[in-house]
DNA sequence: CGTCTGATGTTCGTATTCGTTCGTTTTTGG
DNA sequence: CCAAAAACGAACGAATACGAACATCAGACG
């Protein structure tokens, strides 16, 4: 027989969420612990869904890169937050370009029911977790796949990108440092991430708070070409500072929003 | 046929609803649950719904996910069957290019061991597969990302492919003619796959056996331009002269391999 | 008026799904 | 390294859904 629309929902929910264990999706469908294993099961053998002890996430994530997945874990309620107030912000039927980062990922979930977006984005993840959405054209960028994270980069993805020109360029960042300078640690990524500032006629920046003062190595832009950048925490001292002497709007979603 | 004015209240119902049981429908037209199933099987054998236990869905056209879901589950033995004998002959450290299909994901998996893969591909899943394997590289094209099956199907596709030349073009197909033609049913699709014939050196196409005979749009290829051909069970008449006479090896792996 | 045909209701045997129980495996915490 | 706790998977049974066969009824048609 056909899948149970159960199932289907409960893909959905794991798509959306990126991983639930299966005792919060036995509560949600009003199943047994039981059930919910049969339907992952059935699920993960065809390759939807990966499992793991206590629960199950998506396939796309299915890396044996700990690391990664150690930093997908780290601040998840902080990224959700901040996914949620961007998508909040994002309106229906603009163009984005997305790079890499978990926090970018967390937002493109957060974007898997709004309607008419057109997406240009360097991150695999974030191309697959929008496809789910049927209301948005996604256009991924060509170039080779980094095993680390999954993001798209080299000299065609710059090129790529450079056809474009959207409403807004959203990017997520490793370290925010103290002189109001944005940075990350991979310069080919700083090449894709400038080319989403050049053809944006806003940016957007995701960071959580642990971003603020942590150092690395390239530079890839300064304050003064961000519009909005979101946060889970009040930025520490000087930052506040720099943020409103460059006309920077920042949103702090904290923890009872 | 004659379309009862119930079953088009019905159609019309289900498609409002997304999914409704068979109990709902029995009491909603005051007739008895029978006389629901016996319409849900008409209109579900005309393909106008599908069927699940307990009640029925608009057939896949509004979530197409769905029906994704199905083609994955089925025949998930044979594909992994064929999946393990291609990957078998592939050696390490060659360059192929691979494109959309369940069976070429299922490849992607068995591949995930090899050694010095060089991978270009235009199906979203089997990059976010193969970048699992810290031993392959993955370079993935660019371009519109279709929700269906996540394929990377338009002109840029097409564009990306041609700047490569591999050694093994690896291709699923959605039907087999008996004028020994390969057809699938997206035309945009059938570029992407005309690009990857025309840049590798040796053309491999995997197709389980409910692919033979069975009726698909655009042409894609003939038999003489293909190498290799992976299938489950053995081709039926006429294809076994065909493919003799074209040059092309079959490799027909069979239940107990 | 009788019969035929097609649609619907009824009954019953079969198949599927889901919950429960219990033994096994994995993880965790000392 | 061992033991407790949690999670998993197999097996069984109850509830439910399904489909086939047959009965019933209404309208068509000679």
């Amino acid at each position: 027989m056909t899948p149970n629309p159960r199932q289907a929902l409960l893909l959905d929910e794991v798509r959306a969420r990126g991983s639930v264990s299966v005792e919060a999706l036995a509560e949600q469908f009003a199943v047994t612990l039981q059930t919910v294993r049969r339907d992952v099961k059935l699920l993960a053998d065809a390759g939807l869904l990966a499992r793991f002890h206590g629960g199950v996430r998506v396939a796309s994530s299915t890396t044996e890169n700990i690391e990664y997945l150690q930093r997908q874990l780290l601040n998840e309620g902080a990224k959700q937050r901040i996914a949620r107030a961007v998508a909040a912000l994002v309106p229906a039927g603009c163009s984005l370009l997305i790079n890499i980062g978990t926090t970018t990922e967390a937002i493109a979930r957060a974007l898997l029911h709004h309607k008419g977006l057109r997406v240009i984005t360097n991150n695999l993840n974030v191309a697959a977790i929008l496809s789910g959405n049927p209301d948005c054209e996604v256009i991924v960028a060509g170039g080779i796949v980094r095993s680390r994270d999954r993001g798209i980069v080299g000299e065609v993805t710059v090129d790529f990108i450079q056809q474009f020109k959207v409403d807004i360029g959203l990017i997520g960042i490793s370290g925010i440092e103290a002189d109001g300078t944005l940075r990350d640690f991979d310069y080919r990524e700083v090449k894709v991430a400038r080319a989403i500032l050049a053809h944006s006629r806003e940016v957007w920046v995701a960071a959580d708070h642990s971003k603020f003062n942590r150092p690395a190595m390239v530079e890839l832009a300064r304050f003064d070409q961000v519009d909005m950048l979101f946060t889970d925490a009040p930025p520490p001292a000087p930052f506040p500072a720099l943020l409103a002497e460059a006309g920077v709007n920042c949103v702090t979603c904290t923890e009872d929003a």
